[in-house]
RNA sequence: GCCGCCAUCGUCUAGUGGCCCAGGACGGUACCUUCUCAAGGUACAAAUCGGGGGUUCGAAUCCCCCUGGCGGUACCA
């Protein structure tokens, strides 16, 4: 069998690595994966006017935080590198050349002026705006080689290479996720291959590279689906065998439009930084569009890439458009969080908080009393502030209680081994001798300690807090 | 406008002709637990399967039309 090899090639135009891309890199990953095939990342930087400087870092950092690692990449290199086409620039002016002179491309020197010119009066028209064919009507009156129509041209005007689109005949494709789908040549646009600047545009580099790294499956987004005809067409002037293609769904803001950073956060650096982790982005995505079988798993939406390696099919994803919910992306946040053991969640902490030096000896204490009360990692400080300073304000006024929590301290002035259990029987008898309401002495306890009404359980933080903590707190109400 | 893709609870989905007057998950509501908030447990509400025609003894499932949504329509990817 054919080695199985896909590949996502994102473009460094953005922040950050797009949460749409993570998705389409773990269907990549997982086609690979499971059949023991290779996972490619190549980046595609041939627009020079939206290139952002140091996306393309922040790309493959992002990649390795979900845990992609990619077998071949412009960081760990691989049997067909340069893995990033401004290094390539050379192989797409090779073949555009080739197919000018096979007469299945030719020179076009129209400005962008007459083009916008052209797409207006066309939209006038009520006509499909495309490429009139002017410079392939001149390079064909020209029975000279294609190629000669530059020598007509002084040496230092501008031109593009453009696709001869056939005007007749249709050219289809078989797509895995979405079966037949055709399109009529004649109305498929002589898109320009080369631009002006030497460098490919996206349609003539994705066939190049993917053909030169041998590339077994294209899975992209739903979006390319109307440029694939295009890319076949190169393909076969070229004489190349075609790849299976299929293409997955697109995100979509609440709204359903294309996911988009006016909508919806979209960064992976937002996600890393609300405290998200990987593994649940992956498991959430993983359920965009797909779903475990029910025969062979307990149908949990629960799972690990290894599980879902064992399960996932691409031709099971659904072609629908599935809208991004942040509320369940946040509760599944919450069901790993409270899987990850204890030692592991601290380091996650510490990590996710490192600029503030929290020490790890109260982190660690806090960890069982927060874990199941935090969702995002960035929960955790607002709930366990107390531990680390005294409270600066208090949610309620404490003045009419005053009384009670200056009984308080004295009652827990007695307490002699300072634990959870001890502080909290000290405290119920003092309620029950005092005949106090529990609810509300409680409540004021705990702003008193915390400076909240919500706050993780009393006893223990009490415990962590340590007697004299405590006291000293209790008493600026009484003194 | 033109081309293409798609269409089951608010959202993610199960469902490939009878097991479905449609199942699960998130979210919502109520209750239990409880010194707060969570977590956990239980229950409830929520889709006339976008609409209309067929095919069939029988359709969410197959076909057609309509409608709607989305994508594309660049010397952007």
């Amino acid at each position: 069998m054919k080695s199985i090899r896909t590949r996502i090639a994102p473009s460094p135009t953005g922040d950050d690595l797009h949460i749409g891309n993570v998705y389409t890199a773990l269907i990549n990953y997982i086609f690979a994966k499971q059949n023991k095939g290779k996972f490619i990342v190549r980046i595609e930087d041939t627009d020079r006017t939206r290139l952002v400087k140091g996306s393309e870092e922040r790309i493959l950092k992002s990649l390795r935080w979900f845990g992609l690692d990619p077998d071949e990449s412009p960081e760990v290199g691989g049997p067909y590198s340069p893995y990033r086409q401004s290094e390539r620039l050379e192989l797409y002016k090779k073949y555009a050349l080739e197919l000018v002179k096979q007469g299945h491309a030719y020179y076009c020197f129209c400005t962008p002026q007459r083009l916008e010119q052209m797409r207006k009066e066309q939209q006038s028209k009520g006509l499909p705006p495309m490429y009139d064919g002017l410079c392939k009507q001149l390079s064909t009156k020209n029975p000279a080689s294609p190629a000669g129509r530059q020598e007509l041209r002084t040496k230092n005007e501008k031109y593009v290479i453009r696709l001869n689109v056939p005007n007749v005949g249709t050219t289809q494709f078989t797509d895995i996720i979405r079966g037949k789908i055709s399109f009529e040549n004649k109305l498929i646009d002589d898109q320009v291959l080369l631009k002006s600047d030497g460098f490919p545009t996206y349609h003539l580099a994705v066939v190049v590279d993917d053909y030169l790294m041998k590339i077994s499956h294209v899975i992209r987004a739903e979006e390319w689906i109307s440029s694939t005809p295009k890319h076949i067409l190169i393909y076969q002037f070229l004489g190349w065998p075609l790849p299976i293609f299929a293409h997955g769904p697109i995100l979509r803001n609440p709204d359903r439009s294309k996911l988009s950073k006016r909508k919806n956060p979209v960064w992976a650096s937002w996600y890393r930084e609300q405290g998200f982790l990987p593994e649940a982005i992956l498991n959430y995505l993983a359920l965009m569009g797909w779903s475990p079988p029910a025969s062979g798993t307990d149908g949990s939406e629960i799972f690990t890439l290894d599980e879902m390696m064992k399960h996932f099919k691409l031709e099971d994803i659904k072609p629908v458009g599935p809208a991004f919910d942040l509320k369940k992306l946040e509760w599944m946040n919450g069901e790993y969080i409270r899987k990850t053991d204890n030692p592991k969640l601290m380091a996650q902490i510490l990590d996710f908080y490192k600029e503030k030096k929290l020490p790890e000896r109260i982190v660690q204490k806090t960890i069982p009393l927060i874990k199941e009360r935090i969702k995002k990692l960035s929960d955790y400080l607002p709930l366990t502030e107390f531990f680390f300073n005294r409270p600066a304000k208090y949610e309620v006024d404490l003045s009419p209680k005053s009384p009670q929590l200056s009984q308080l301290a004295q009652s827990l002035n007695s307490v002699e081994n300072w634990t959870a259990d001890n502080i909290g029987k000290n405290m119920q008898e003092l309620v029950a001798k005092k005949g106090y309401k529990s609810s509300d002495f409680f409540m004021a306890v705990r702003i008193a300690i915390t400076g909240k009404k919500i706050s993780p359980p009393l006893n223990e933080s009490m415990e962590i807090l340590g007697k004299e903590e405590v006291i000293t707190r209790l008493k600026s109400f009484f003194i």
